[in-house]
DNA sequence: CTGAAAGCGCTAACAC
DNA sequence: GTGTTAGCGCTTTCAG
């Protein structure tokens, strides 16, 4: 062995593991991945010279080697929304201690970022792609589809995937919420939305909600919609909608942040919720306990569908088999009395 | 240009580029890389063959070769907390488009975990790694410090770091907040905490606060912890606590989460917030703005410390040079009227 | 079941 | 400025 330099992170190679159990590279490479067709014999000498020189692999030189990496591509919108947090927390809890290795990226909603961060990914020849949501744009999925691995669009199940896909029915959420809330005794809706532009499962819900309604004899009596996604425009656009239209007794929104802006308004307004007006939204999130009034939201399993999509992954066959891509879905919870 | 066959996503290699161009592998390498001793004349023509050629770099071929990669390993406690989620999304700003790549881990407060993730991620020969806290146990410390990488510890600043690190001094959040706390008429402090063991921040806010109060001649007069760090361990704790000492006036938890937890116990014990008891929290979470009653918080800047973590490793030189490392520090936002 | 040979695509280190 | 020569450490063949 040879004098280590103070910074020099010269390690035990495959050769030397090799050498010291008295086999071949290859025997010793096998042993180490747990191939089958390596005798029991060979397979202990490797594993104690392994052990014994302190042997850690190259994932580099491997990955390099064998064109494919350990490594697992997500791309996600956002991360201060704690949707996607949760989702790449489950993401994680689902590639476990496999030996893969979750990489990153972030959007921010923008169809080139998206674009250019699963290129990126894919120049490291990952073992899987986990994208958010099955509408982008020709470009991308034409990338996506000449991958060559396994990917997996997650969160919207409504459109053709390229491949696997986990998540929720946005456009059943939006009829079911519409069905709980008419069963409610609701009658006279609103909408409030934004970003909808860019975020095509908030539009998936929206028409999801009014073929609900539709079923019922019900529609949408009045539609408020802003381009920027946040509390206060929730408030601001409940504030307006309620002005055009005061005898509502339902207003479906965009998302549960939305909806919190509605209630704040309420509040201030003095209108009663759920008792004069009752609020939807949509995710589930914690925060919700925490408001003074009760809004009626969809649950989504974020973290299970990260784990299913990190499993899917795991699961997918090296080569392109003929089997049908796996589809996992989840159905939302309903909480109307939240 | 090849016919392409349908699944081989045979590129074209740096050997075409530099073919194409009339020039050297080297040439084309050093050009693609934006070397500084390239003819103006060839770095042109070697961009141009790359554009038509649509070459893409093999970043697994260049990192094994060069025994250095562009990607960053980030390991944090946990996704779940939107904490640790906005400093990812820090990260990815911070990170911007300088071409490098997160790679994340999730250490569950798990020490073991926390090491395992570590000495993946410099399996891969990162530019640099980002972890959570200053206080790894020696194994893991020699780790990093043996790295040969540069290695930003996060959050917290009260300690000895390995290297750089960037975030607030958690003991001085502590001790600011008694000060304000004091300011503000209280004067029987209670605290209540949970998760201690494994989160020395929140120790080390403990310490801070404590001193904070002696430093005012005054001391903690109760004090309740729990392992579980939830909403509904700081309801049953300050339950607890209110019971044994009823005549507190201010309640100090270890996070947002836990005072929550405290507002509900008040909330349904009929005790007036802040009017006769004062609650106050740690990190400045939104969901406290829709809290029906106000909590006395310490706002942690997140995404700075993650975008500051991300710009200290890009700026960090490629050889250890004899500079002092890079130390960021924040100020959290003492808001009492939350 | 095991081994030998031949690179993967790129970059360090030198010459020129 | 530019090119040449060697690999990086592993895995993929393909023979035995």
């Amino acid at each position: 062995m040879s004098t280590e330099h103070p910074l020099s992170q010269s390690r035990a190679t495959l050769a030397d593991v090799a050498a010291a159990a008295g086999v071949s590279k290859m025997t010793a490479s096998r042993a180490l991945r747990g191939a089958a067709d390596v005798s029991r014999a060979s397979a202990e000498k490797v594993a104690q010279a392994a052990r014994q020189l302190g042997y850690v692999g190259n994932p580099l030189a491997a990955s390099f080697s064998s064109q494919h990496s350990n490594l697992i591509g997500v791309v996600v919108p956002s991360l201060s929304n704690i949707v996607f947090a949760e989702v790449l927390s489950g993401i994680a809890e689902g590639i476990g201690d496999s030996g893969m290795q979750p990489v990153f990226g972030v959007s921010d909603y923008d169809a080139e970022k998206e674009h250019s961060a699963i290129r990126a990914m894919l120049s490291w020849k990952p073992a899987g792609l986990i994208v958010t949501g099955l509408d982008q744009p020709p470009d991308t999925r034409a990338l996506l589809q000449s991958a060559g691995v396994p990917v997996v669009q997650i969160m919207d199940l409504d459109g053709d995937p390229v491949d696997a896909c986990a998540g929720v029915s946005q456009r059943g959420a939006g009829q079911a919420m519409a069905g709980a809330l008419v069963d409610a005794g609701c009658r006279r809706f609103g909408y409030v939305g934004a970003g909808l532009a860019r975020d095509t499962r908030a539009q998936k819900r929206l028409d999801g909600f009014r073929a609900g309604l539709k079923a019922r004899g019900l529609r949408l009596m009045a539609h408020e919609t802003a381009p920027d996604p946040s509390t206060a425009t929730g408030r601001q656009l409940t504030a307006k909608i309620l002005r055009r239209t005061p005898d509502l007794d339902c207003l479906y929104f965009s998302n549960d942040d939305l909806a919190a802006g509605g209630a704040y308004h309420c509040i201030a307004a003095g209108i009663a919720v759920p008792g004069d007006l009752r609020l939807a939204g949509f995710n589930g999130l914690e925060f919700l306990d925490s408001l003074p009034v009760r809004i009626a939201t969809s649950r989504t399993p974020r973290r299970a569908i990260g784990a299913a999509a990190a499993r899917a992954i795991l699961s997918a066959p090296r080569t392109p088999s003929g089997a049908p891509p796996v589809r996992v879905e989840f159905h939302p919870e309903i909480r109307l009395e939240t």
